[in-house]
RNA sequence: GGCAUCAUGGCCGAGUGGCUAGGCUCAGCUCUGCAAAAGCUGCUACAGCGGUUCGAAUCCGCUUGAUGCCUCCA
């Protein structure tokens, strides 16, 4: 059998280029992928799971149409410094110094963290998912073959990558689009001396102040390997000097991966990447989240509620419905109101889903149902369009609710591939789950609610209104929702 | 201040040089014992100002605004 991919040639947008190009994967048939993970120093930000989500959706189509697939995430647990100064201090190390804990103690508790919530998201787990720390020999040996090519220079025992040398080679800034003159220009004043020759260069190896508990043993000091460091050693030793697809969040295109484009080109003399992704940032009330203003929420709060920005709970499939009907490289607006919309929405959907299983066939179908497959994937093979996809399940929707009404008819063999087809996409690619059905007592509660509706039935041709509307108007107090259709009644729970 | 991206109907959000997004909301109708659900119908937008073009919301310029980066952040 062919593979799904042969005809299904993938537009990428390449943050590199600017333009939409077709994803040629440098083995046929595989594909590399390297997404930039969290900085475990404190509970996931929602936007970090939006932009884990983009990449999600990325590595479940690919792997749908055929790709085998090695997709990267790394943990940053060691070299994410507060700020650039000299005397920046590791975020992880802060943590635990407030805390008073160990910094593997901040890590542990946070990688949790960041798993719990990915996993309640029915986020697939990477193929690889290393850390800084288990990496600190190959960041060395990166930073020796950097220090041959004289494009790194020691300082007191830090090493710091030497951009204006680089820049007289290679050219730094293609990827955000910046010059090193503009960069020289705008510099702001950092407080304090550093040991830097110029502001743009970037350290790749820190020395350990002495009350420092994160160090390590290196050629130049005891101390801890640089923030883009990390990236390039582990996507490098996974991956290969050169590989497919690297992701990451908007806000890291500059300075951290355009700093390991040039460690890379710096060590291995070619570019590390085919195709940068950045998914958008996502906002709330159409500002920026932040912890500070209050305008701000926890992933676990829209499970709970329990957050002054909206205004019941959400399950994990609504957020991620929301979510995935904008697209990723747009800036999304999270807010109640567009919450609720995404859950009618969802809803509509999933019951539609849970109503195909009573679809009768005919001779014919009404619709071209090959046709309106294609339609998905090519919504998905333009730059992975989720909300045209979307767009093209609610076409789906009208039409099973259309069979419903015997409007329309289908054939037997259409009918399987519209199930099939709607299975994929809502499932596998969107990674969206039906809560109503994975409820382990749905067998004996439609049994329970199926005797309600006789027993409705019963008093509706007695013409007892009164008993049958309230057997209606208490199971919709219960959360169960009667549908009265043409061949009789079905039921949702909410 | 510099760089980048973006600005769509009541709301959210796609897309395209000339032809349909989709969701939510709203109004009317059908169905119903009454509802709900579902179906049908309607609401026709593209920040402002110039320019290119037979034709632009789509290309170019300017203005205004937003977001991101430049300083930790996905």
């Amino acid at each position: 059998m062919t593979p799904l991919y042969q005809n299904n040639p993938i537009k990428i947008y390449n943050s590199l280029s600017g333009e939409k190009e077709i994803l040629k994967p440098i083995n046929e048939g595989h594909i590399g992928m390297y997404v930039c993970g969290p900085t475990v120093y404190s509970n996931v930000h929602l936007g970090n799971v939006r932009t884990f989500m983009s990449f999600d959706v990325v590595f479940r189509y690919l792997k749908h149409l055929g790709y085998k697939v090695r997709f990267v995430r790394n943990i940053t647990d060691a070299g994410h410094l507060e700020n650039d100064a000299d005397q920046g201090e590791d975020r992880i190390a802060k943590k635990a110094r407030l805390e008073q804990i160990e910094p593997m103690e901040v890590v542990q508790r946070y990688t949790v963290d960041f798993h719990n919530i990915l996993n309640k998201f029915n986020f697939l787990p990477p193929s690889i998912e290393p850390t800084a720390t288990g990496h600190i020999i190959e960041q060395i040996e990166i930073i020796k073959s950097i220090l041959e090519k004289g494009l790194a220079y020691v300082v007191n025992g830090s090493v710091y990558f030497d951009v204006l040398e680089y820049n007289k080679t290679k050219k730094y800034g293609i990827l955000s689009k910046r010059n090193v003159e503009d960069l020289i220009h705008n510099t702001r004043e950092l407080d304090g001396q550093s040991d830097k020759k110029n502001p743009q260069d970037f350290a790749l190896w820190k020395k350990a102040e002495p009350q420092h508990i994160m160090r390590w043993p290196s050629p130049w000091s005891d101390g801890f390997p640089g923030w883009h460091l990390e990236c390039t050693a582990m996507s490098t030793k996974y991956l290969g000097e050169q590989f497919d697809i690297h992701g990451g969040g908007m806000d890291l295109k500059f300075p951290h991966h355009e700093c390991e484009i040039a460690q890379a080109e710096a060590c291995n003399g070619h570019a590390p990447v085919n195709y940068w992704m950045h998914a958008n940032m996502l906002i709330m009330n159409g500002k920026k989240m932040a912890k500070s203003t209050g305008n701000y929420i926890l992933p676990n709060e829209i499970f709970t509620g329990d957050n002054k920005n909206i205004t019941k709970s959400f399950s994990a499939s609504v957020a991620r419905f929301f979510m995935l009907q904008a697209h990723y490289r747009s800036i999304l607006d999270f807010t109640n109101s567009g919450l609720l919309a995404s859950e009618k929405g969802f809803n509509r959907l999933m019951e539609a889903v849970n109503s195909l299983k009573d679809i009768k066939t005919d001779q014919n179908s009404t619709i071209n149902i090959k046709s309106w497959q294609q339609k998905c994937y090519e919504a998905m093979n333009d730059d992975f369009n989720t909300p045209i996809l979307i767009a093209h399940l609610f076409d789906a929707v009208k039409f099973i609710n259309q069979l419903k009404e015997t409007t329309e008819s289908i054939s037997n063999e259409d009918l399987n591939i519209l199930q099939q087809t709607m299975h994929i996409f809502i499932n596998d690619v969107l990674g969206l789950e039906n809560v109503s059905e994975a409820s382990n007592d749905s067998d004996k509660l439609s049994g329970a609610v199926e005797l309600l509706i006789r027993l409705r039935q019963e008093a509706r041709a007695n013409k007892d209104f009164a008993l049958s509307d309230k057997i209606r108007d208490e199971l919709a107090a219960a959360g169960i929702q009667l549908q009265d259709g043409k061949d009789g009644t079905t039921f949702s729970v909410n």
